[in-house]
DNA sequence: AGCACAATTCATCACATGATGAAAAACGTC
DNA sequence: GACGTTTTTCATCATGTGATGAATTGTGCT
């Protein structure tokens, strides 16, 4: 369902007008938001600059203008806007009693805003491209899950946080990758339900 | 630059089929065996017709010549040999009291196995590539994950195993893909141990 | 007005990739 | 040894890519 962008037939519209435009900052958001887009849906191979900046109605060498490489749009696209969420939301806050199931529901409302749900795609297609574990490692566990851990003073805090990762990144792909049914269509709610507990587990339980 | 129009003129091509080989099937495993390893190590996009032949030691036309395109080959390397080994396994005798157990036993067998896991490991990293997605929902899910619930003669059985599928493949994803400390060090007993109750209660124990 | 500068476009470069087809070498068969 | 088939190599082609730099145009400042 991938959406063309406008094919923007400028016949009867004024000429391209070349130079500075009034409203120059639209640009780079437009570019921004078409390269989270793109990252999201095709991953960070499938993506290429002349297609982000086609999708966003400028000049491939606008992109490099804005952001430098490619590596760095992408970095770009990812800025990780689920940071200060996650330093905000009062998943932190209390004990490791119902962290499972507050995990969740941060995660869930992280997922239903395009704000944050298309870095987080992004980031977990490009976990699993050539060189983008190092990206994943440095950016996503470092910035989301440590200190998530970490807060909870849990012991041995990275063992319970991998746990944590991999029932998480498995219902990424799952779900949004793959879109594996009855999982693709199954409500937020039920989500929570079905995985607090197992969360809850990996943080608490006495691990083997 | 190239003055000359293409000839191109289809001079009687000989049909190259049929035939012996006298020192052949040495070079098509040897490609075969790249390819997997580098499918499973970069994925489709991360992996070219001409590392493949590096790798292998032989011209990148060969590649060609015996699997035709990209996709050909990509198909050939996948070759779920895991379908028999899930069949043939254990896994789908007695009911579904230690389920958990047994399917994260089968896993940590099938993973050990190299032939089996670079193939699942490329299925995995294909999952996440541009079109990827419908050959794992045709592939993995089908011929693996859902004989596995109806031997157990589940209730739900593909709400409940794609819970299953979720957490194995966040388990690949974290483990090998990212290779996420310390869970890409931790012994498969433990791995076994840790997971199986989670799976096991993805099985039988009663959903939201 | 005039000028500096940012925003934009155009025209390429350099390179890797998938793919092809023709020539050359290896090999068995007669 | 000659022939035919197969295996292998070589030389390209066409394409898409990331990237660069110069030219161009409008904006805002003085």
């Amino acid at each position: 369902m991938s959406e063309d962008a406008a094919p923007s037939a400028t016949v009867g519209r004024a000429p391209q007008r070349r130079g500075r435009r009034p409203g120059a900052p639209d640009t780079r958001a437009a570019i921004l938001a078409a390269a989270r887009t793109s990252f999201a849906a095709t991953g960070f191979a499938g993506t290429s600059i002349r297609s982000v900046a086609a999708a966003a109605g400028v000049d491939p060498a606008l992109v490099h203008h804005y952001f430098g490489t490619k590596d760095d749009l992408f970095l770009a696209a990812l800025e990780l806007r689920v940071d200060p969420r996650v330093a905000r939301l009062p998943v932190l806050e209390g004990g490791p009693e119902h962290a499972g199931r507050r995990i969740m529901e941060l995660f869930v409302s992280v997922w239903d805003d395009e704000e944050t749900r298309l870095p987080l795609l992004a980031l977990v297609r490009g976990a699993v491209e050539p060189g983008g574990a190092r990206l994943v490692q440095d950016g996503f566990f470092r910035l989301v899950l440590r200190p998530i851990g970490d807060a909870f003073d849990l012991d041995q805090p990275d063992r319970r946080m991998a746990l944590v990762a991999s029932q998480l990144f498995g219902l990424i792909v799952v779900r949004y990758v793959l879109a594996l049914e009855p999982l693709a269509s199954a409500p937020a709610s039920e989500l929570v339900a079905t995985y607090a507990p197992v969360l809850q587990g990996y943080l608490t339980a006495p691990l083997p």
